[in-house]
DNA sequence: GATTAGAGTGAACACCGTTAACAGTTAACG
DNA sequence: CGTTAACTGTTAACGGTGTTCACTCTAATC
C-alpha cells in the first residue's frame, strides 16, 4: 500500500517516526529521565530546535510516545487473541492477560512510562480527547472485549443488583452500554477482574513483590486460575510461559 | 524528652527537618518535578549550594523525603489500628486498609511519589540497606502483622500445599518465619489481600478508575468485604468513610 | 585566645526545555 | 518559467536545573 501523499508529506512522516524511535531508545536504555529533547536530537544528528517543527513540545513528545506504546501493546494483544482459530473466548482471555505479564516484564522502561506516571490531571476538560488517553482506552477495550465474550458465551454466576450496595450498582448501571448489555454484577466481576490483574503486574514490575517471591509467575498463574474461575472459566491449558 | 547533644547539633538537625519541610510542601504544591533543590532553597531563604551541606544531592533528598513519607504512614496507620482498644483484631485490619486508602486519597502527591516511581534497581546490592527500602518494609509490616494476628486468632480456610504448585509453595515456605509461622497457603492468602489492596488504591489514587467508577469508594467497600471473606473475618462495623 | 570545624555565599560549569531570528531547500502558483 | 510561499534546519540566546569550588564568617573546642 502506498500511502502518504507528496514526496514532503512522506518525508515528514518518516522524519516524525524516527524521532520517535530514537527516544524509544532513549527510554529502552536510560528510563523515562533519559527521554530528553536535547539526548533525542543528538541520537538523530539534529539540533534540539529543530524538533519543534515536529512536536509543539517535549510533553507532547512524549505525549506521543504514550500513545505509540499503547498502540503497539493493544496490537500484540490482538494478535495474541485471534493466534489460535481453535481457542475459545476463555483461553484467549487467559493467553492475552498472561501476554500482558510478559510484555511488561520484557519492557519494564517502557511499561514504567505508561502506567507507573500517575494520570496528571484526569478531570482536565480536554482529558477525553487527549490521544494517549484515547489509546489507553483502546487498550483496555481488548480486555472489556474479552470479558463481555465471556459472558455473552456463558453467563458467569455473579452477584445480584442487592448484593452490590445501591451506590455501586448506579454507577455500574451507567457503563452496562460500554460493556455491551452485561448486568451490573457481571461488569462488577469484569471490574475485579481488570484491577487484580492490573495491580499484579503493575507490582511485579515495578518490583514491589521482590520481598515476598523472587519468582511471581507461579503466583500470577495461581492468582490468574481465581479469576478465571471467577469468570466461569476452565482451567486454562498448561503450556503458558 | 531531651533529645540531641550539643547545641549545634540540635541546630543541625532542625534545618534538616526544614528542608525536608519545605520540600514537602513543594511536593504537595506542584508535585514531585517541583522539588527541585533551588525550589526548596528559595523557600528557606537559602542558596541551592547551603544544601549541600545537609544533603549528598538532590536524590538523597528525595530518598529521605520518601523514607519520612512512609514512616509517617506508617505512623498514622498504628494510630488506627490501636484506636480503639475494644475492636477485634479483624476490624483493625479493615480499618487500616481503608486508613491507607483515605490517606492516600488526602495525599495524592505523596502517594504518587511514594508508589507511582517504579523502584529503580530492586535487585542491586544496597538496596536492602537503603533507608527508603526500609521504611517500605516496615509500612509493609503493620498490614503483615495484622494478618498474622487474624490468623494467630482464628485459622482462616486456605489452599493446602498441594493446591499451591511446587514451584510456588517453595517460595511461600522461605517467607514462613518472616509472616510468623504461618502455613504456605495462609501466606499465600495474605499475598492476596495485601497485591489486591494496593492495585486497588493504586489505581483509584492514580485516576486509571475514572473510566470506569465516578466514586470508587463504594467498589472499594465490596473489595474489601470480599478480601476480609477470604481471611475469614466477619462484616465490618458500617461507620466507615 | 588561637584553632578548627561548620554553615553559608557567589561564581561558575554543564545540562535542560524553549524561543527568536535567520538561511537553504522545495513545493506550489501565476 | 520565475516568483512566492511554506517547510526544514541552523545558530544564538534566555531562564531554568543539579552540582562543584573557592571563599568568608561564625561558633564551638583545646
Amino acid at each position: 500500500m502506498d500511502v502518504g501523499g507528496t514526496g514532503r508529506d512522506r518525508r515528514r512522516a518518516a522524519t516524525i517516526a524516527e524521532i520517535k524511535s530514537a527516544a524509544r531508545l532513549q527510554l529502552i536504555e536510560g528510563g523515562a529521565a533519559a527521554v530528553g529533547l536535547r539526548a533525542v536530537a543528538r541520537r538523530l544528528g539534529l539540533t534540539p530546535p529543530a524538533l519543534y517543527r515536529y512536536f509543539d513540545s517535549h510533553d507532547a513528545l512524549m505525549t506521543a510516545l504514550i500513545s505509540d506504546l499503547y498502540d503497539e501493546l493493544t496490537g500484540v494483544l490482538e494478535e495474541i487473541r485471534d493466534g489460535d482459530p481453535d481457542a475459545d473466548v476463555g483461553t484467549r482471555l487467559y493467553l492475552v492477560a498472561a501476554g500482558l505479564r510478559i510484555w511488561a516484564l520484557g519492557h519494564p522502561a517502557e511499561f514504567g512510562l505508561m502506567f507507573g506516571t500517575p494520570v496528571p490531571d484526569p478531570l482536565a476538560l480536554n482529558h477525553q480527547q487527549r490521544p494517549d488517553h484515547q489509546a489507553a482506552m483502546r487498550f483496555g477495550a481488548v480486555f472489556k472485549e474479552l470479558v463481555a465474550q465471556v459472558w455473552a458465551q456463558q453467563p458467569f454466576p455473579c452477584p445480584s443488583d442487592n448484593d452490590l450496595g445501591p451506590v455501586l450498582l448506579k454507577q455500574l448501571r451507567q457503563r452496562s452500554e460500554y460493556f455491551e448489555g452485561m448486568p451490573p454484577g457481571a461488569i462488577y466481576l469484569a471490574l475485579n477482574f481488570w484491577t487484580r490483574l492490573y495491580g499484579l503486574i503493575c507490582m511485579e514490575a515495578f518490583g514491589q513483590l521482590h520481598w515476598a517471591l523472587d519468582d511471581a509467575g507461579a503466583y500470577f498463574e495461581a492468582q490468574m486460575l481465581e479469576m478465571g474461575e471467577a469468570l466461569g472459566l476452565d482451567c486454562p491449558p498448561p503450556d503458558w510461559e
